[in-house]
RNA sequence: GCCCCUGUGGUGGAAUUGGUAGACGCGCUCGACUCAAAAUCGAGUAUCGAAAGAUGUGCCCGUUCGAGUCGGGCCAGGGGCACCA
C-alpha cells in the first residue's frame, strides 16, 4: 500500500469484476444461512439512470452488503418496470420502435448501475416487458378472472375528441389534449377492473399490523381507503314511482337538508336527459374537463334544477328540489347526495350560489338561530337544534336515532361505505401487457386458454397516427373464438404498468419457465424484509401490491398477506437553479454552464450573471440535473455513494451541490491514507484503552445505525472515529482501530474497502467478509456529565463517576460555586434528579 | 378542493425520544507546510455583548420543575389525489 492516493478509476472496475468472477452476490435459494430480501423499487427505464436512483440503489445497496456481513444469506436483485408511456412517446417523436428504445436504455442504464459497484444478483434480472414475464403475468390474470376478481364495466376516460384518442391525465393540460389543444371530455368505454374493493376491509386492516412502515403511509393509505359508516336511506319522489337511493355520513343533519343532487350520469339524469333538452344541455357540460379529482373538485360548482321534488323522509311536507350537480361523483357510494348548507362548505357555496335555504341544525353553545348566515360552514361538534326529535342530541346520538328511524320504518339502514374504487387496468395503449381475452360475436367475452400464453404484442405497428396501434393492426386483433371457432377480436386494451409491478417482488425471488412462480421457493424469500422508494409511491403502487398479494393469498397460490415487511421511503434529490431573463423569458442553464462561488454565480460562457433559484427536485424542465456517469468519471463511485448517504437524513431531501461532492473526494482519500498508516510491526504493542472504546462504540452504533436505515448518522460515526484514529499515537489499538474502520466504511465504500483490504485483510474479498465484532465491556463509559440547571436553566455541568446516587449529584450540585452564584441565597424548594443526566434545582 | 409530510447556525443536519440545542460534515477565518498553488495538518466558528450574562429550534398560545421534542391555532415549502412511473 504504497500507493499515496486511491485511484478510483482502475480499483471500481477491477473489484468489479472481481465480484462478477467469484458471483458473490448470486443469492442461493438452498442456503441453510438466515435469508434478507433486501429491495428497491425497480426503474422506469426512461434512458439514464437519474441521480435519485442513485441514493435509492444505494441505500438498498448498504443494507444488502451489511447483511451478507452479518452472515445473511442476502436477495437483492434488481429489474426494469418496462412497459409505459414514455416509449411510445419516443416512438412517436423519434420514429423509434418502442420495444427497441426500451431495450437500449436497460442496456445503457444497466452499464451505469454496475459501475456504482451495486451488489446486485443480476443472475435474476428481469424486464416486464418481456414475454417470459407478462405471459406469466397473463396466466395470473386469468386466475384472478376465474375467481371472480376480474370483471368489465363502463368507466370515464379522458377524450381528445380531434385526435380521437384517450389521454393519460399527465397529457391533459389545463383541461386540453396536449398535442391538440382540444377541450378534454370525460367519455364512457367499457372496461377491466380488478375487485380490490373486496379486499377494502383487510388492507385496511393489514395496515395495523405494518409496524416498520412509515406512520404516514399507513395513514395516507388508510384515508385511501376510506371506511366511512353512514346511513343509506331512499327518498320518495312527487309524482314518481321509483325512489332515489343517497349515501350520507350526516344523517343526524337530516332536517338542515335543502337540496339533493345527483351526478350527471346517474340513471335518473341519463333518464331525464333523453327527453329534456336543457337537461340533457347540462349534462354535457357536466362532461366537460378531465378525470382527475383535483379538478373536479375544484372547477366551478354547477348544478342544473330537474323540476322533480324529494320528500323529507320525515314530514312529508316538506319538498326538496332534486339538481343534477357535476360535483356529485357516480362512483362514490349511490350517485346521490342530499346537501345540507348549514354544516358543509360545498353545499354551503351551492346553496349560497341556487339562493337555497340554510337551516343551522348543529349548534356550538347559544347560537341557535335557524337562519344561518355567513360563507363558513359549521362542521365542528355541538348539539342538535331544529331537528324536532333530535333537538338537544350530540350528534353521534342524532345519528344513531335516525338510523334506528329509518331501519324501524323501513326507509333506509346503516352502511358502510368505501373511498376506494375498483381497480381500473385497461389502457388504450400498445406499450403494455395484453390483456388475455378474446371478444366473440355468440360466446361474448372468452379468456384465452392458458396454453396459448403468452398473447405476444406485435411488433410491426406504426404510431404515425393517434391511438392505440392495436386497434388498427391488419392481423393481430382477428383470432378464431377459442370456444366455438368462429370470428372473433382480441382485446386490445393493455394492462395499466402497476399490474407489472404487483408482483415483481415474486417473480425475483422465484423464476421458473412455466409458471409464474414456485410457491414454494418464493416462500423462502418472502416477504421482502426491507423494501426502499420513494414516497411517491406511497398510496397506489404500494396498494396494488398489497392488494395482489392478497388475491394470490386467496387463490391459495401464495401463503403470505403483506409482501414488504418493513418500508422505507426516501427523499428526492434536489439541486438550485439557475436562471436569467432572456427577452422577458426566464431561461435556465444547467450546473455545468455554471461558475459558482460564495457570492453568487455567472455563466461559463460570456460571465454573465445568474440568479440561483430554489433548491428543488432535479428535472429536465429546469436544467437543474446531474448526470451520475459524469460524477463517477470524476470522482468514483465510492465518492458518490458516501455522497448520497451522508448529511441528508435518508427520508429528506438532498440537495446536491459541488462542494458536498468535493468533500466526499477528500474523505475518502483520508480513509485511504489511514488504511496505509497500518502497520502491525511498527506498532508498540500496547494498547489504548480509550480508543479501544472509540472502535467498539463505532461498531455498534454504525450496526444500529445501518440497521434503522440512519445512514448520514452512521457516517457521522465513522468520521468521529476516523477523528480519533488520526489523533491517537501508534499502537496495537490504532491498527485495529483501522481494520475496523475499512470494516465499517464496506458497505458504503466497497472498492477502496476492497483495495484497502487486499493488503490488510485476511485474504479473501471484504464483501465476503464478516462484520467485527463488539466486546460489551468497552460500550460503557465510566464518567457522565452531569448539567446542573435552575428552573430548567443551564447553570453548570459536573463529570462525574457514573451511577451516583441522587444525594450524592444533589449535594455535589449544591457545591458549585456557579450555582451558588446563581442561587444568590434563593431557597431550594424542589429538587429533580435525573441520574447520569441532570440535577434541577427549582426555587 | 381533499389527504399526508417537513420547517433547528452561513449551510446539510445531530440531539440517547420530555432532560446540557448545534454532534459530524460542508463553508468561512486565522495559522503551519510550499518559491507559489493545490493537497495536507493545527486552531476557531449560533446571535448580541468587552465581560458577566442574555437571547435562540418558522410564528402565536398552552401543558411541564424542564419543550426542538407533547397539545391547540396559524404561516411557508413539498408529496399524493386513482391513465406519469
Amino acid at each position: 500500500m504504497t500507493d499515496p492516493r486511491f485511484n478510483p478509476m482502475a480499483a471500481d472496475a477491477r473489484w468489479q469484476k472481481a465480484w462478477d468472477d467469484a458471483r458473490v452476490f448470486e443469492a442461493s435459494d438452498d442456503s441453510d444461512k438466515p435469508r434478507s430480501y433486501v429491495l428497491e423499487m425497480f426503474p422506469y427505464p426512461s434512458g439514464r439512470i437519474h441521480i435519485g436512483h442513485v441514493r435509492n440503489y444505494t441505500m438498498g445497496d448498504v443494507l444488502a452488503r451489511y447483511k451478507r456481513m452479518t452472515g445473511h444469506e442476502v436477495l437483492h436483485p434488481m429489474g426494469w418496470d418496462a412497459f409505459g408511456m414514455p416509449a411510445e412517446n419516443a416512438a412517436m417523436e423519434k420514429g423509434v420502435h418502442p420495444g427497441g428504445w426500451t431495450r437500449s436504455n436497460i442496456a445503457n442504464m444497466k452499464a451505469q448501475l454496475k459501475r456504482l459497484g451495486f451488489a446486485l444478483d443480476w443472475s435474476r434480472e428481469l424486464a416486464t416487458c418481456d414475454p417470459e414475464y407478462y405471459g406469466h403475468e397473463q396466466a395470473l390474470f386469468l386466475d384472478l378472472y376465474a375467481a371472480g376478481l376480474v370483471y368489465r364495466k363502463e368507466s370515464a376516460v379522458n377524450w381528445d375528441p380531434v385526435d380521437m384518442t384517450v389521454l393519460a391525465n399527465e397529457q391533459v393540460i389545463d383541461g386540453k389534449g396536449w398535442r391538440s389543444g382540444a377541450e378534454v371530455e370525460r367519455r364512457k368505454l367499457s372496461q377491466w377492473f380488478l375487485k380490490i374493493t373486496d379486499f377494502a376491509d383487510e388492507l385496511l386492516e393489514g395496515l395495523g399490523g405494518l409496524d416498520n412502515w412509515p406512520d404516514k403511509v399507513r395513514l395516507m393509505q388508510q384515508n385511501w381507503i376510506g371506511k366511512s359508516q353512514g346511513l343509506q336511506f331512499r327518498f320518495a319522489i312527487e309524482g314518481e314511482k321509483g325512489g332515489l337511493d343517497v349515501f350520507t355520513t350526516r344523517p343526524d343533519t337530516i332536517f338542515g337538508a335543502s337540496f339533493v343532487a345527483i351526478a350527471a350520469d346517474h340513471p335518473i339524469a341519463q333518464q331525464l336527459a333523453a327527453n329534456d333538452s336543457a337537461v340533457a344541455a347540462f349534462v354535457e357540460t357536466c362532461k366537460k374537463g378531465g378525470t382527475t379529482a383535483a379538478e373536479i373538485e375544484t372547477q366551478e360548482k354547477l348544478g342544473h334544477d330537474t323540476g322533480l321534488r324529494c320528500v323529507h323522509p320525515f314530514d312529508e311536507s316538506i319538498a326538496l328540489p332534486l339538481y343534477i350537480a357535476n360535483f356529485v361523483l357516480m362512483d362514490y357510494g349511490t350517485g346521490a347526495v342530499f346537501g345540507c348548507p348549514a354544516h358543509d362548505q360545498r353545499d354551503l357555496d351551492f346553496s349560497r350560489k341556487y339562493d337555497l335555504p340554510v337551516t343551522r341544525v348543529v349548534a356550538d353553545g347559544d347560537l341557535t338561530d335557524p337562519v344561518f348566515v355567513g360563507d363558513e360552514a359549521y362542521s365542528g361538534p355541538g348539539a342538535l337544534v331544529n331537528s324536532r326529535f333530535l333537538d338537544g342530541m350530540t350528534i353521534d346520538a342524532a345519528k344513531a336515532e335516525v338510523i334506528a328511524r329509518a331501519e324501524a320504518e323501513g326507509w333506509g339502514q346503516a352502511t358502510t361505505t368505501w373511498r376506494l374504487r375498483d381497480w381500473g387496468v385497461s389502457r388504450q395503449r400498445y406499450w403494455g401487457t395484453p390483456i388475455p381475452f378474446i371478444h366473440c360475436g355468440t360466446c361474448g367475452v372468452v379468456p384465452v386458454p392458458k396454453e396459448q400464453l403468452p398473447v405476444v404484442l406485435p411488433e410491426d405497428v406504426d404510431f404515425k397516427t393517434p391511438g392505440n396501434p392495436l386497434l388498427r393492426h391488419p392481423t393481430w386483433k382477428h383470432v378464431q373464438c377459442p370456444k366455438c371457432g368462429g370470428k372473433a377480436e382480441r382485446e386490445t386494451d393493455t394492462l395499466d404498468t402497476f399490474v407489472d409491478s404487483s408482483w415483481y417482488f415474486i417473480r425475483f425471488a422465484s423464476q421458473p419457465a412455466d409458471k409464474p412462480f414456485d410457491p414454494a421457493v418464493a416462500a423462502k424469500w418472502l416477504p421482502v424484509e426491507q423494501y426502499i422508494g420513494g414516497v411517491e409511491h406511497a398510496i397506489l403502487h404500494l396498494l396494488y401490491a398489497r392488494f395482489w398479494t392478497r388475491a394470490l393469498a386467496r387463490i391459495e397460490m401464495i401463503d403470505i398477506k403483506e409482501p414488504f415487511a418493513s418500508l422505507f421511503t426516501q427523499g428526492m434529490v434536489t439541486h438550485e437553479t439557475y436562471a436569467r431573463m432572456v427577452e422577458g423569458r426566464e431561461v435556465y442553464f444547467g450546473p455545468d454552464e455554471i461558475e459558482r462561488s460564495s457570492d453568487g454565480a455567472v455563466l461559463r460562457s460570456d460571465g454573465a450573471p445568474v440568479t440561483i433559484g430554489r433548491v428543488i427536485k432535479m428535472s429536465k424542465s429546469k436544467k437543474n440535473v446531474v448526470d451520475p456517469d459524469d460524477i463517477v468519471d470524476q470522482y468514483g463511485a465510492d465518492a458518490v455513494r458516501w455522497f448520497m448517504l451522508s448529511d441528508s437524513p435518508p427520508e429528506r431531501d438532498l440537495p446536491w451541490s459541488e462542494a458536498g461532492i468535493e468533500g466526499c473526494w477528500r474523505f475518502v482519500q483520508r480513509l485511504w491514507r489511514l488504511a496505509g498508516q497500518y502497520n502491525p510491526e511498527q506498532a508498540s504493542g500496547g494498547s489504548d484503552k480509550a480508543l479501544d472504546r472509540k472502535t467498539h462504540q463505532a461498531i455498534a452504533g454504525v450496526a444500529a445505525d445501518i440497521e434503522a436505515l440512519s445512514f448520514n448518522k452512521a457516517i457521522a460515526k465513522i468520521y468521529d472515529l476516523a477523528n480519533a484514529i488520526e489523533k491517537a499515537a501508534p499502537s496495537a489499538s490504532r491498527d485495529a482501530a483501522i481494520r475496523t474502520i475499512v470494516l465499517l466504511s464496506a458497505p458504503m465504500t466497497p472498492h477502496l474497502a476492497e483495495e484497502a483490504w487486499a493488503t490488510i485483510g485476511d485474504g479473501g474479498l471484504i464483501a465476503q467478509a464478516a462484520w467485527p465484532s463488539v466486546d460489551p465491556a468497552l460500550l460503557m463509559d465510566d464518567e457522565v456529565t452531569i448539567a446542573v440547571q435552575i428552573k430548567g436553566k443551564l447553570r453548570d455541568t459536573l463529570t462525574v463517576a457514573k451511577g451516583l446516587s441522587r444525594d450524592e449529584l444533589e449535594a455535589l450540585a449544591l457545591g458549585s460555586e456557579k450555582v451558588q452564584r446563581a442561587l444568590d441565597g434563593a431557597e431550594v424548594k424542589k429538587v429533580i434528579v435525573v441520574p447520569d443526566r441532570l440535577v434541577n434545582l427549582v426555587i
